[in-house]
DNA sequence: CCTCTTCCTTAGACTGTCCATGTATGCAAA
DNA sequence: TTTGCATACATGGACAGTCTAAGGAAGAGG
C-alpha cells in the first residue's frame, strides 16, 4: 500500500466495495477514488487491487464487463452485485465492531 | 482469535504490547486480560499469541523471565522494554490515522 | 487416581499483501 | 515519426501473520 501505512488485510476489500458503492469503476478508477476519497493516504498496489478484484468476482460480490472509458481504452468495469452489498454491509457492520472493541482496548485506563 | 472475529493481522501485537503497559503478564494472563478489557470479544489462539510474543522478543520490545505464579505454577513473564514502549505509540498513532481514514472512506457522501 | 485447569510449544495450512515485472495502446510533443 | 508519458490490466513469487490442530507437563481437588 502507501508510504508505509499498510492496509490490514482484509480492509481492502471492504474498501473496494465501498467505492463501488457509489457506482461502477474500472480497476484503475478504483486506485485513484480511494486515493482521492482518503486525501492521498492510500496508494493502492496494483499487485493487491487486481487479485482483490478476482477474489471478489469469484465470489460473486462484483460483476464486471468490458468497455471503453472516456480516455478511449480498454478498460473492466466493476460493479457491486445484490450479495456484494450485503457483503460490504457485513464488513462495515464487523469494522465498527472490532474497531471498538480495539479502542476499548487501547484506551483503557 | 474469536467467535468468527479475525484480527487484523498485525493488531495482535499492538494490543499485547498495550496490555503490558499496564504491567508485567505472562502468556495466559494476557489472553484472560484481553478477554477481560473486550468483554469477551476477543479470545486470542494460542497459536498466535505465542508466535507473537517470541516476534516480540527477538525484536527486543519486550523481555521475559520465568517465575511461579500465584497458583504455583511455572510461567513466563513478559515486560514492555523501553523499545517496546516507543513501538507501541507508533502502532497506536498508525492505528490511529489508518482507521480515520478507512472511516474517512467508509462515511464519504 | 483421575480429571480439570493452568500454562507453554510448535508444525503446517492458508490468506492476503507487497514487490517486481510485463504487456498494450492512445495521445501529445519533439 | 518516433519518443515518451499516462492509462489500464495481469501475474509470479516472496513474505508476514493468523488459524487449526495437536501435544506436553504439572499443580489442585475430588
Amino acid at each position: 500500500m502507501a508510504d508505509k501505512s499498510e492496509l490490514f488485510p482484509g480492509t481492502l476489500d471492504m474498501l473496494i466495495l465501498r467505492v463501488l458503492s457509489r457506482g461502477e469503476l474500472h480497476g484503475w478508477g478504483i486506485t485513484n477514488k480511494l486515493e482521492q476519497l482518503s486525501k492521498s493516504a492510500l496508494q493502492v498496489d496494483e499487485g493487491s487491487l487486481y487479485p482483490s478484484l478476482y477474489r471478489m468476482e469469484d465470489k460473486g460480490w462484483i460483476e464486471a464487463d468490458w468497455r471503453m472509458t472516456e480516455n478511449n481504452r480498454r478498460a473492466k468495469y466493476y460493479r457491486l452485485t445484490r450479495a456484494g452489498r450485503k457483503q460490504l454491509e457485513a464488513e462495515q457492520a464487523q469494522w465498527d465492531r472490532m474497531s471498538a472493541i480495539i479502542a476499548l482496548v487501547l484506551h483503557s485506563a
